[in-house]
Parts: structure tokens; C-alpha cells; sequence
DNA sequence: GAGCATTTGTCCGTATGTATT
DNA sequence: CAATACATACGGACAAATGCT
């Protein structure tokens, strides 16, 4: 005998909201006890092994619920955007800025800002949120000269991209990117509303002007994983034939 | 008061088993329930809450023990290589070939093949470890034209990279990717030898021949989160200076 | 190979704390 | 405030895998 009823038990479920629209209520565990004639122990073990499938959301006092799971690919062939990824989804986003200071340039980011350590950065501080659930909180440098006065800009419109398009006449792209899943900092769990230990994305970026290569911001985004799956995407080489120019 | 007792257990072991060395013995449950007084429900949890974490292993009848972790990096600018990555990092690599078989595309490996469906390919399947534990589970598909003796040549030599530049005289190299963390199914579950849920990486690849772009293999390779921190890198964009070429 | 102690995995019942509704 | 639901914790029990004698 395997004397496993608990993945049994989260195998019935995992097929019954296979079908389930996101956000729908889960049995709770003692109803889960009564049904399948187990100790709400084993109940429990079983909805918290749907919670590592991330198939469910478990949320204190208020019970057990389908989760939503968005897809946000990273590429060169497209520019990122958490509103239109979530939107197309079918979800709502927001976002919130949580802090904006001027600092100098810590040594640990100035490799991928072409800057000297000790350089006056904006760092900006946001919070990404999918149905009003914190997914993503992301931290981002921005060389002052880029754009002077992007602290008070921030005040009134809330887009990054627009106030560096505006007042610094720029284009930025994503020019690099790398992604892995690592344990956060206490803040960064704070700022998701994590307490205890659940996957997290951790995408480092740099971007720059599409026209003259300048870097104009480096980001440290810290996202769920049970609330996106972050999918990164190598674009194709380019053949030997066509890649030579002559 | 927040009585959470098996956070700060954790909190405590962490900090013991930073400086320890991978496979390190970790103290049993009993232990720990004795050393601060808790019953074992809560010294259990700390150890739970330590494997999340990825910190350490847990084997049944054996006991927990410092887990060791090894970046894996994904880029265009490096070759793909197992057995130097696991090297590198101070632990010993190994590859078995669990299956060689010829069988028709089906139709949603299609697409990255440049092939028909139903057209004959070899599929190879693998599994990689790190100190004899199954970390990665890979299968691949390659046409039959490209090395059509590629399931005998398999008996003598190990490396399908091998055989295919002295059979297939081609030069392979990774022209796409595409990763992310998903659930495996059964079959791969069971090869890596994983029974309740952990995070797994899922890194589609595709490979071209260096000279002329043919595609040669096409493969899907599951690992092991808590063995392996896949680290992807999107290279830096070209510069629109450069990238005009005349 | 058989036997044994150790260790983790599962499960029970019960109780209390804490957040949500 | 009360009811509900999840989080933590206790003690106890047995199963299953491991490692050693």
C-alpha cells in the first residue's frame, strides 16, 4: 500500500478545477476531511500540494481559490509592457510607485549602467499588481542626466517609459536581460506579501536608446512564480549567409 | 505573538548551514524538537521550510543534508555543455541514455523541426546527474538523414554532439530557446525521481547546423530547480550604428 | 540475506492562534 | 461580535526507505 491519500486526494481535485474559471472557491479543508473520510491533516496536504502546483491560492481566514497563472514572455522581438501582458490575459493590472529617491550609484550596479559607482541615480521603487495581488516589485536606476527631473514628473504621470520619452527625448529598449528564480530579500517579501518560501522570478534588465545605443535604465524585477510564468525567449540565429553584410 | 516557532528554526539553521559544505549532514527532526524544545511537527516544519528554500535535501531513511546548487547559464554566446557546467562547479557530472528509439514527429514537435509530421526521427532520451542524483531529464529528436545510423553509433560513443559531427558532418549549435518553470508530466516526475511537487525547470531548445542553418535536433529538457539555477541571458542588443551594415 | 536502529513520510485527533468575512 | 478558514503546534502511531550489523 502507498499510504499516500493525500495525492490522491489532490489529484481528484486537480482534474475537478481543471475546468474551474480563476478565483473559484475550493472546498475547504474540513469539508475535504468529511468527504473523502480523512483527518483534516491529510486535507490539508492536499490542497497545499495543489498550492505547490500553483493550481490554488490559499489565503488565511478566507479559504482556497483557483489560481491564475499569467504568461509574460520575455524576447527581443517584443517590448515589454505588465499592463497589456496582464490585460491580454483577461486580468486587471495596476501598478504603484512606492518610492522615488535620489542615490548614488551602488559598485554592484554599475556594470550594467556604464556609470561610475557613486554616480546621482533616480531609483524608483514599484509594485506590480494582478487583481489587486502584489505579483511583481521592481527596483529601477535611472542616471539623473537622463532625466533631471523625473522625481516630480513621477508625481503626475505614472508611466517611467513616457516621462523618459518626454522630457529625456529617448526611446528606450530592452537591449539585456537575464532571468532565474532566486530567494529574495526581506523586503522584496514584504513588499509580495510572502511569508513563507515560494518560487520567485528574479529578471535583471538593461535598457537603451533605440537611437544612440546610451543606457538609460537597469531593473531588478523580483515576480511570483505562482502568479506569472515567466517564459524567456532566445531569439533565432541569424544563418552564416545572411548574416554577412558584403 | 506571532507563534511561528518553526520560522525562527529555520531562520537559525540557515544561518549553521551557510558555511557548510554541500552534503553536509543536517540534525534530524528528534534532534531539533529536543535542542529547542518543540515537538516534532514543528522541527519538521523548519526542515520543510529549509528544502523550499532550496537550502537542503531530504531523503527518507537517510536523512537531510546541505544541498548543493549549480548555475547553469543559457546564452548565445556560450556552448551548451553538462558536464563542464557540473564540473565548474565542483561536483561530478554523469548521462545515461535511458532510450533510443525511431518514431514519427508528431505533430507539435513539428513546427521547431522544419519537418513534416510523421516524418522519421531519432528520439534520444537522457537523463543527467550531479553526484549520482538525476538532475535533468532531456529528450531529443533528430531526423533520420541527418545521421541515420545515430542509434547504433549510440552503443560506443555517449555524446549525440559527437556522433553528429563525425557522422553527420555538421557542426551543431543552439539557435533558439525557450525556458521556463512548468510541471513535468508523470513519466518525467518518475526520471527524476520526485514524488510530491517541486519547481522545475522546462528549457526547450533547437539546433542548426553552424554552416548551413539546417535544423538538427530539436529538445526538451526538464531540471530540476532545486539542482540546478538555470540562469538565461538575452545578449545585448546591437547598436543601430553597427547593425547597418554598408 | 536477515535483522535492527535511524530517519523521514504519512496520518490521526485535538487545541489554539489569527486573519477574513 | 460571531462564524469561518487557514496556520501552527502538540502527542502519538505506523509505514517505508536507508544504512549498518
Amino acid at each position: 500500500m502507498t499510504s499516500t491519500r493525500y495525492l490522491d486526494i489532490a489529484e481528484k481535485l486537480a482534474v475537478e478545477i481543471a475546468g474551474s474559471a480563476p478565483g473559484t472557491r475550493v472546498s475547504s479543508e474540513p469539508e475535504l476531511a468529511a468527504r473523502f473520510g480523512v483527518g483534516r491533516a491529510a486535507a490539508r496536504s492536499a490542497l497545499q500540494e495543489l498550492e505547490r502546483r500553483l493550481l490554488v491560492r490559499r489565503v488565511r481566514g478566507a479559504g482556497t481559490f483557483v489560481n491564475r497563472r499569467i504568461d509574460y514572455v520575455i524576447s527581443h522581438s517584443r517590448p515589454p509592457s505588465w499592463h497589456a501582458t496582464v490585460e491580454a490575459a483577461g486580468a486587471t493590472p495596476r501598478s504603484q510607485i512606492k518610492s522615488v529617491d535620489r542615490l548614488p550609484l551602488p559598485a554592484g550596479r554599475a556594470a550594467h549602467l556604464d556609470r561610475p559607482a557613486g554616480a546621482l541615480m533616480h531609483r524608483v521603487v514599484r509594485t506590480f499588481y494582478i487583481d489587486d495581488l502584489p505579483a511583481s516589485w521592481i527596483e529601477e536606476w535611472i542616471p539623473v542626466e537622463v532625466a533631471p527631473d523625473l522625481d516630480l514628473a513621477l508625481h503626475s504621470v505614472e508611466s517611467i517609459d513616457l516621462v523618459l520619452r518626454q522630457m529625456g527625448r529617448v526611446a528606450p529598449v530592452r537591449a539585456w536581460c537575464r532571468a532565474s528564480v532566486d530567494l529574495p530579500p526581506p523586503e522584496v517579501l514584504r513588499g509580495l506579501g510572502i511569508e513563507a518560501s515560494v518560487p520567485v522570478w528574479l529578471v535583471d534588465s538593461v535598457s537603451r536608446d533605440a537611437r544612440t545605443g546610451q543606457v538609460l535604465m537597469a531593473s531588478s524585477a523580483w515576480t511570483r512564480a505562482d502568479a506569472v510564468r515567466v517564459v524567456v525567449e532566445l531569439s533565432d540565429t541569424v544563418y552564416p549567409e545572411e548574416k554577412t553584410c558584403g
